[in-house]
DNA sequence: TTCACCCTCCCCAGAAATAGTGAGGTCATG
DNA sequence: CATGACCTCACTATTTCTGGGGAGGGTGAA
């Protein structure tokens, strides 16, 4: 089976449309003998995408009740950094206990196991295996595969960054040397007397920074102009 | 070798100290015949830390002359979710020609392999292995071990997630919806008053959330405040 | 060499943000 | 049912930012 995995994630590597990347779950799922599986690029304010095997009324479901909101796994996910077993997390509350039974009516298998992804500019995406078995089997698989799943989780964001890069063509506009470090300390919550100060220079000049970094960026105002390079990565605070 | 890494592997879940952590990568270096193995956690205020094989000297010398602002790895990794190749990377500008040949001066091997990791709340960290050799060798190399570098990557920083985490247990400035909502538009450029109209509110109740997510975010100013938010991803713009 | 871009400095007036304090309502948790 | 956290509104004076303008010297690429 790990010769099949190698195989397939061979063949992940040359997806290129989104019906690659949907096929692609649904051959991981047969491979290793899954109910479902899901990648899910998780975003406030609109889902970019995500691909997967769960049935498309669970899915309508859960957008529309926002479980997004509430759903234990999403909650876990975002704050740890290791994959996580469904089990483990917390599911005493009322509104996650009738959302896990909810699950299950629709399909979904009672044991999880998600492993986080977090990309640049604040990208965050969850790919999660699923199945019915119990706890003893289900323990037994994450520790076989844990390390593959963790591989093919790469892979598969990969390959969303790559349909999301080619969509905005945005081209990212960059700053001068003096530009950015005038730009990074204002992030760092100096004022511009205070960044003027520290780079040796004075607040005129500074200013001729700031602006033009703020034209360059298209920015409508500082706060803007130091969200944005945050953002695109032309800066590092 | 592919066994001696597994071991390897099983023997970073057993770390506990800084010392061990920093052992661990020098075992790496021995198993995996390299010159260099560093992880490296890269945070805005201050390092939070670093472990690996470069020479004290070079360390030093990085942090003094502040190279992690010109640094092609450290812009390269930032900007991109997969690891990436030295030789990829841009080094068509004078300073990072420089940069590149002091670091060959102390020590620092021409070929190097970085692996950029994020965690919650905005962690960036780098996985480095560097080495002396033909890009055909390395090639090779990167080939044979990249994926199994992705999962000791994966080890190192669960070990130093862990060791912030038991560092500090509160800080978690959690903001409350209208408080992120207010920063979110504050960061997308809209001025108070505007913000204000968009949220339906007045701009002085607008100011009290501002105010109210500065403190929480223990930031200097307005622009810091979304700096922050921004890069510990409470918000997402 | 020329051209474009970067770095540095300067002035001013109007617009916006900041600091501090106060007060009343809702809503969930304990 | 009380405590705390959240949402809403208000005032004033001081500080800081913004948006225009202009000017000179350096450096790298065409």
């Amino acid at each position: 089976m790990k010769s099949q995995i190698e195989s397939f994630l061979e063949s992940v590597q040359q997806v290129e449309t989104l019906e690659e990347f949907q096929s692609a779950t649904e051959d991981l799922c047969d491979i290793l003998n899954l109910e479902h599986v899901v990648y899910h690029w998780v975003n406030s304010v609109g889902e970019r995408f995500g691909a997967g095997t769960y049935s498309s009324e669970w899915v309508d479901r859960y957008l529309e009740k926002d479980y997004l909101r509430m759903d234990p796994v999403i909650f876990g996910c975002f704050q740890r950094f290791t994959p996580v077993n469904w089990k483990q997390l917390d599911w005493s509350s009322k509104a996650a206990k009738a959302f896990f039974l909810e699950a299950i009516e629709y399909g979904v298998g009672n044991q999880g196991y998600t492993i986080p992804i977090r990309g640049p500019k604040g990208q965050f995406a969850l790919f999660t295996v699923n199945n019915t078995s119990s706890d003893a089997d289900w323990d037994q698989f994450v520790d076989t595969f844990g390390r593959d799943l963790i591989i093919v989780a790469h892979e598969f964001n990969k390959k969303a960054l790559e349909f999301e890069a080619s969509d905005k063509v945005a081209s990212t506009p960059a700053l001068s040397p003096r530009e950015a470090m005038a730009i990074s300390y204002l992030a760092k919550g100096l004022s511009r007397a205070q960044a003027a100060q520290e780079m040796g220079i004075s607040e005129h000049t500074l200013r001729v920074y700031i602006e033009a970094a703020r034209h360059k960026l298209g920015a409508l105002n500082t706060t803007h102009a130091v969200a944005r390079a945050l953002s695109t990565g032309v800066i590092i605070v």
